[in-house]
DNA sequence: TCTGGGGTCCTAGGACCC
DNA sequence: TCTGGGGTCCTAGGACCC
């Protein structure tokens, strides 16, 4: 059976919601992101991309390139309840619709083309159009045989683009594209793909599994099959987080361990709460130290039971500090992480008495936070 | 005006077990 | 009388994505 798979992008996402709650923004270079001395750029309107403005960019750069560029800090809880939204709009339109990211579709048409009176393409421009009446956000579509010709062919109509590559004219079309188009080729893959004069996907089609692979390793044959215009077309609906994590950069470095510590303190307590509110314990703990000059280490501990507990992930997290934290160097960001999940016991078959306790008052803790927001109450700190 | 924050996946080496 | 082989889990770092 022909496959049928679009994927919708959302053209420059957080800075079209920023667009529809302040119109003025609408015409003019505007980006999303952080706006303090050591912001970076997170979305970028077609207006800012004209002066080399890029998502990634640290502010300062963009503001360089483009004086008269609008930065925004942007509010992420709304970009993810719009995209939640949009989600349950295309619902209606195909029978298995994967979120890839916050501004990401995939749609599964296969079997649909009677329904659509055998032209996928049309209902494509006519999807767009929804998409912009219902939601005031331009967006960009592809349809082909499989996933990752589609995410490439958005990439290449954007914005508010739309494209329809036929079955057997995949490897066609991806010919004189870039190699950077591919995803999963970033800095350093481009970087040695062009040190063999690889800079074209042409120039990947012509190459044999076992060259491609002395280049790149396993993930050779990977990119030669993408390449070719083979993907994958199974849409992967459930999708489960393997890790919480928060991370912070200091608007000043940092040098003061006691200072560090309640840093780490306020990380460790956000992402327990997030873990609980999951229902979920972690039983590896991850801390992340970054130094001044920007060198970065992890370290992480594997407890012998799963946790949510402050006060215990607190304890590891600030154990691994102090053996990590060993230079004589401002720190830059602090981050901490839990991953390895399982399922919270029920409480009431808790073994001691003491855990039922320390349940009861995380309950009651995330219970105000509920009622008053994040903010409202913290416990002991350092 | 040097470089965010949330993730995923992979690799390589070591510990440990049988 | 100097060193096997398979498997799993853990750790640290790195590439990449949005």
């Amino acid at each position: 059976m022909k496959k049928y798979i679009a994927h919708i992008d959302l053209d420059c996402f957080f800075v079209s919601v920023e667009r529809i709650k302040d119109p003025s923004l609408i015409g003019k270079p505007v980006a999303v992101g952080g706006t303090g001395r050591r912001g970076v750029v997170s979305s970028a309107s077609y207006e800012a991309r004209a002066f080399g403005v890029r998502s990634a960019m640290p502010t300062g750069q963009a503001l360089d390139l483009c004086p008269n560029l609008i930065v925004v800090h942007g509010s992420h809880g709304e970009y993810g309840k719009i995209s939640k939204k949009l989600y349950r709009f295309l619902c209606d339109y195909a029978p298995v619709v994967q979120q890839a990211s916050i501004d990401e579709m995939y749609m599964d048409f296969t079997g649909c083309e009677k329904l659509y009176n055998n032209d996928l393409p049309g209902l494509m421009r006519t999807l767009q159009a929804l998409v912009k009446r219902e939601f005031s956000l331009p967006c960009s579509i592809a349809l082909s045989s499989n996933k990752v010709v589609s995410k490439i062919a958005t990439g290449c109509v954007k914005p508010e683009g739309c494209i329809t590559i036929e079955h057997g004219l995949e490897k066609e079309f991806l010919a004189p594209l870039d190699i950077n188009v591919i995803p999963g080729v970033g800095k350093k893959t481009e970087l040695e793909l062009r040190k063999y004069d690889i800079n074209f996907i042409r120039d990947i089609q012509k190459l044999s599994k076992e060259t491609i692979e002395t280049i790149l390793g396993d993930h050779g044959g990977y990119f030669l099959r993408t390449a070719m215009g083979i993907g994958g077309d199974t849409l992967e609906v459930e999708w489960i987080r393997k890790s919480i994590s928060n991370e912070n950069t200091f608007g000043k470095d940092i040098s003061n361990k006691e200072e560090l510590l309640t840093h780490l303190f306020d990380l460790t307590e956000s992402v327990c709460y997030n873990t609980r509110r999951y229902g979920w314990k972690g039983k590896t703990i991850k801390l992340k130290l970054r130094y001044s000059d920007f060198s970065t280490i992890t370290r992480n501990v594997t407890l012998s039971e799963p946790t949510n507990d402050d006060k215990v992930v607190f304890e590891a997290v600030k154990s691994i500090f102090l053996k990590a934290y060993t230079r004589k160097m401002p720190v830059r960001l602090l981050g901490v992480g839990l991953t390895q999940f399982s399922e919270a016991a029920d409480k009431s078959l808790s073994l001691f008495p003491e855990d039922d306790k320390r349940t009861h008052v995380l309950n009651a803790v995330d219970a105000l936070r509920k009622k008053f927001g994040d903010d409202a109450i913290h416990t002991g700190s350092v």
